[in-house]
DNA sequence: GCCAAAGTGGTAAAAAGTGGGAGAAAATGG
DNA sequence: CCATTTTCTCCCACTTTTTACCACTTTGGC
């Protein structure tokens, strides 16, 4: 499982360096092969290659003729790059997933389970300010699943 | 699998040049003979020649005298145009393929799977845009492949 | 404080992308 | 049916980007 939030830095080639300590559970799962994707909120999501290729069987067998199934599919499999660490422990980004995440220098990086969401910096702060002030966020509406959720 | 999306230039003569990272596939799958036809999206898709077979094997065999299949029939198999990638892995698009999908310079290819599709930028960045800020793909009446879809 | 590991930036060679031109083929018009 | 013009195609040359490697700086632990 991944979690914690790192703050990192993409150099001027787009280039990220991954926490050290999640190196050596990406080199043995998928052999540091990983790929990122697009969320709607406008951050990336990065896999492990092998997580990412099971969902993308998910997807992909989807039926074509459905909007929502559609969408889904050119989203996530149509932004979806392969990524290898290099010797030191860094990925690039391409220029269209940074392009699509307005990630420039500073950037926030945060352990999702099987998965990261890596958001521009000043982006992720805004958004969750958003949500810890959300009144909605309260109890109001929430359905069965959240409603017994003891943390 | 093809995926991801690369921002490409069509020049002046309406050639694109295929990102490198597809010519292994395209070439050993089919020698490099494409074949691009049109969407409903006003965007293009490009098939490896063996895989449009298949599917215009389907398509033929569709019942004639059904509307919806004749309109498919019509678009599809008859805009259906066969390229080849030159000496540097560029092919040369039809001018009315590209007038159908208002291609002038800047587009974005967009892997999907078993074919890409073909955007003018523009119109792809808003279109995607679109997508992402619609409230319907919040989870209301989503078909139940996708209500059970953990991503 | 020192050593090791991680992070950062730069450089040079190679690959990819881009544009243009000359010859061939096709289309057009007399 | 031939001549002229336009379009197309193949090939070459140049520019830009990418990628692999290296060196230095910083951080953190002992």
């Amino acid at each position: 499982m991944f979690r914690g939030a790192s703050k990192v830095t993409l150099d001027s080639k787009g280039r990220l360096a991954v926490p050290s300590r999640y190196r050596d559970r990406l080199a043995t799962r998928g052999d540091g092969h990983l790929v990122a994707t697009v969320d709607r909120d406008y951050c990336l999501l990065i896999y492990p290659l092998p997580d990412w290729e099971e969902i993308e069987r998910k997807l992909v067998r989807l039926p074509s003729l459905n909007k929502q199934a559609r969408r889904l599919q050119r989203l996530m499999v149509g932004y979806a790059t392969e990524l290898e660490m290099d010797g030191h422990g860094r990925i690039l980004l391409s220029r269209e997933l940074r392009e699509f995440a307005g990630l420039d220098r500073q950037a926030m990086l945060i352990g999702q389970g099987n998965k990261f969401e890596l958001w521009d910096e000043d982006r992720w702060n805004t958004r969750r300010d958003e949500w810890l002030s959300d009144e909605e966020a309260d109890g109001a509406g929430l359905p069965a699943e959240l409603e017994s959720l003891s943390l």
